[in-house]
RNA sequence: GGGCGAAUAGCUCAGUUGGUUAGAGCGCCUGCCUUACACGCAGGAAGUCGGGGGUUCGAGUCCCUCUUCGCCCACCA
């Protein structure tokens, strides 16, 4: 239904298909983004060492090679002077077994220890060949021993160091880590070690080494390896061709964007990590040796060796001389796919397209952290390159899930939650509200996957309870018609309908403050409200879920129980404002309890509401007024009933039991209020109430309201008068010291002339308050107690 | 090695520019199958706000420091 809506609206997209797909439309949007980067000159090909994957044989990008904390082994070798056999220096090195492929030894020059070994040689072991000693300023005096053995094929910053220097590139490992001799190596991988893999290898040159004495020592060190983000296998350095995308250029946009608030980060500290990356940003290796992917649009001519060519369309003969030509065998990043995602779903390259007119820049783009970089921050530089615009306003991170270690769900180590499970267990509206709600704005999702019922109680009590609501109204409503609220004359409400509008507004204004203002196109600097404000999801799951439980379930449900049964003309006010806060509340709640309320919302008897109309696309709630006359006044109907609650659950009077109780109001106001909210406030608590002036003789269980209004529930025979004197001496206990502490604070002279007015009159008034209550309460114990 | 974040009830977390007696869910205790709901209702217990110091009339909130976790970045072999 929704999809035929959006379609309704204009929408041509074939929105069944995933954007991930090899679809004819993505493969002409990567297909033309490639084309237009080389064209700008930002594609280039290049040869230098990369991160490579020997499982998956390919190529990776930078942060598709993650870095683990590993640890491995400080291997310290010998290696002797050529042309003095007395002489030897020491080298530390982690991978032994890449020795085979060593052209030089490095050394600061500013080392005064080995000035005199430059341009001098060194014997490498194993191999004894004779190998340069260079000076550079890759080699740091203050690491190891100083000097760095030099290894341009297997090491990226060996690489540079051998381009510098103009040294040969042997290639000792192949692309699936194993020994062999793949390019000039000359002879250099001897039989034994031929055909091993690296790790064997490593340890047989280790003892090797030892063997011939050049070990000198061994040491445990931790350091960042380099891991395969899909599989985790040890990354290998690896000498090939690969195609690069410049990004020094594609990211100037994209920083200005975030720091002048057009696109905004939240939480916000993770905009200094974007920042830091697109400042320090490296080109991306964008080119795969990979089976499935969007082959690179680039195709090359032997016959004339022109230059290679990116073209829209395939090409069959060579432009320049008209001979063969071969398409690269390689395939694009699927990040280079993903990054066109806020464009090439809505129609790019064509940009004249409804959809892409419609609702390009989107608003907000949520996901984890854990893909910024893959991701996020490349949408935004393709949003600039390609179409000259931001492709949203704000980035919302938000956390990961975990089990109760702490540990990131996964796979391998059997610690997840299958969501279906919860799905099928207690429905997607208990998944989706409970990790919304137990979401905190930049905070990880903890569940315990051994205790899945109750890692999910809160969603699924919740969307049950929702569910008992509408089972509760539907079959208490009748058929008869029920008049919109705006047609009920205000007069005609009663308290309790005026507190839960009342509180149906707090409740709208609260979520609005907590979901923060809407901010589309925002161009200049966020102000530090705003940014603060906003996307606290879990708040608003949160206080929508104590407005429907906690007041509209617990209280306004319950004040209606008699008036429906009336026949009144009260029958309708609260069938009226039933059944609009109950639509209000499924308004608020449809974006976290989608299902549930739909299937709710369609059943609920609604006037102006047409039959295919979907909640789904109704207008989010508004406040309706400022002020609700009366429905602070509720405040003390509902006190009383807790007091009397807790002096039967105090009492152990049997819940069926039904008993008396006398109120005794402190001013005419209260006292027209609770004349008339006596037989309410007489059904919540199986009482009946009188309103009197004068307490009733006998032993009495008392509360005290806080306006000074009294509860006496007439307990003789059943009463404790010592235990009922000990509550009363210890309530007011508890408050003299809370008035002592108040009194003190309002007599400091520090206070009264520093704090803010507002701040000294509401401890002025609350001293007022307390005292007056003070009274009372002592008057009670003088009473009670006889002291 | 740099940078950032967190530490509040048994557990998971709120606490918005410092200002009532620090809150919620789950769990726990007591009593209830009250005709929407036992995935429920009513009542209740439970916190030296990680330790120490400082600023302030006032600190869970700001500053310093220590401890313990976590995240991001980094070519130190």
């Amino acid at each position: 239904q929704i999809i035929d809506q959006l379609k309704a609206i204009g929408s041509s997209a074939d929105w069944s298909r995933s954007a991930y797909t090899l679809s004819p439309e993505l493969s002409r949007a990567v297909r033309e983004a490639f084309v237009r980067l080389f064209e700008a000159g930002l594609i280039y090909r290049g040869h230098r060492v990369i991160h490579w994957c020997p499982r998956c044989l390919t190529s990776l990008s930078d942060e598709e090679a993650e870095p683990q904390e590993t640890v491995g082994k400080l291997y310290h070798v010998r290696y002797v002077v050529a042309d003095d056999p007395s002489r030897a220096i020491t080298i530390a090195t982690t991978r032994p077994e890449t020795m085979l492929a060593d052209v030089a030894v490095a050394v600061n020059p500013s080392d005064d220890r080995y000035g005199d070994l430059v341009g001098r040689s060194v014997i490498l072991p194993i191999l004894n060949i004779e190998i340069p000693v260079i000076a550079d300023e890759y080699a740091d005096p203050e690491f190891g021993t100083g000097v760095v053995k030099i290894t341009p094929a297997h090491d990226a910053n060996d690489f540079e160091v051998g381009v510098r220097h103009k040294l040969p590139m042997p290639v000792v490992i192949d692309e699936r880590g194993t020994m062999r001799e793949v390019s000039d190596a000359q002879g250099r991988v001897p039989q034994e070690l031929a055909g091993l893999d690296r790790e064997d290898a490593r340890e047989r040159m280790v003892a090797m080494l030892r063997a011939g004495g050049n070990l000198v020592k061994l040491e445990p060190h931790t350091h960042a390896v380099r891991h395969c983000y899909r599989c985790n296998t040890v990354v290998e350095p690896r000498l090939s061709d690969q195609w690069f995308v410049r990004m020094k250029p594609l990211s100037v946009p994209a920083l200005q964007a975030v720091r002048d608030g057009t696109i905004r980060i939240v939480p916000e500290r993770w905009e200094g990590v974007y920042i830091h990356w697109m400042e320090n940003i490296r080109d991306w290796n964008i080119s795969r040796q990979l089976w499935w992917g969007h082959r690179i649009p680039v195709w090359y001519c032997d016959a004339c060796g022109s230059d290679p060519m990116a073209s829209r369309t395939d090409l069959s003969a060579c432009p320049t001389c008209g001979g063969p030509v071969r398409q690269d065998e390689d395939v694009l990043d699927t990040w280079f796919s993903s990054w066109l995602w806020p464009i090439s779903t809505l129609g790019w390259p064509d940009t004249n397209t409804k959809d892409f007119k419609a609702f390009y820049p989107t608003d907000v783009l949520v996901s984890g952290p854990d893909i910024l970089f893959f991701w996020i921050a490349r949408m935004v530089m393709a949003g600039y390159f390609f179409v000259g615009k931001h492709p949203f306003h704000t980035i919302y991170l938000h956390g990961i899930v975990r089990d109760t270690e702490h540990r990131k769900m996964s796979k391998s180590l059997g610690n997840g939650i299958d969501p279906l499970d919860v799905v099928s267990l207690y429905g997607a509206d208990a998944l989706r509200y409970t990790v919304i709600a137990g979401m905190g704005l930049g905070v990880d999702i903890i569940l315990d996957p051994n205790n899945v019922e109750q890692s999910f109680a809160v969603g699924r009590n919740f969307t049950t309870k929702l569910w008992n609501i509408a089972r509760f109204l539907l079959s208490n409503i009748g058929d008869d018609d029920v008049q919109p609220l705006e047609r009920i004359p205000s007069e005609r409400l009663t308290r309790a309908d005026a507190w839960i509008l009342s509180r149906l507004d707090a409740t709208i204004a609260e979520v609005d403050a907590a979901l923060g203002p809407p901010r589309p196109g925002a161009t200049e600097r966020w102000t530090e409200t705003e940014r603060r404000a906003g996307m606290r999801l879990n708040e608003y799951a949160e206080r929508t879920r104590a407005f429907v439980w906690g007041e509209l379930a617990d209280w306004y449900v319950e004040t209606t129980k008699g008036r429906l049964q009336s026949s009144g003309e009260d029958r309708d006010v609260a069938r009226a404002v039933l059944v609009h806060v109950f639509d209000r509340a499924l308004r608020l709640l449809h974006p976290i309890v989608p299902f549930v309320t739909e299937a709710l919302w369609q059943r609920l008897p609604q006037s102006d509401r047409t039959p295919d109309t979907l909640l789904a696309t109704t207008a989010w709630p508004l406040r309706a007024r400022l002020a609700w006359p009366r429905a602070e006044e509720f405040e003390l109907a509902r006190e009383a009933v807790s007091g009397l609650r807790q002096i039967r659950a105090d009492y152990g009077i049997a819940p069926g039991a039904t008993i008396a109780a006398v109120l005794i109001p402190s001013s005419a106001n209260a006292r027209a209020v609770l004349a008339e909210e006596q037989a309410l406030v007489g059904r919540l608590t199986r009482a009946d109430i009188s309103v009197s002036g004068d307490p009733p003789p006998g032993a009495a269980a008392h509360a005290l309201l806080s306006d000074g209004s009294e509860l006496i529930v007439p307990l003789e025979g059943a009463i404790d008068v010592e235990k009922e004197c000990a509550k009363l001496t210890n309530e007011l206990t508890q408050l003299e010291k809370q008035l002592a502490f108040l009194l003190k604070r309002l007599e400091n002279d520090g206070f009264v002339s520093r704090a803010p007015a507002h701040v000294v009159e509401g401890e002025r008034q609350k001293a007022r308050d307390w005292t007056e209550r003070r009274e009372r309460l002592r008057e009670k114990v003088k009473q009670l107690c006889g002291t």
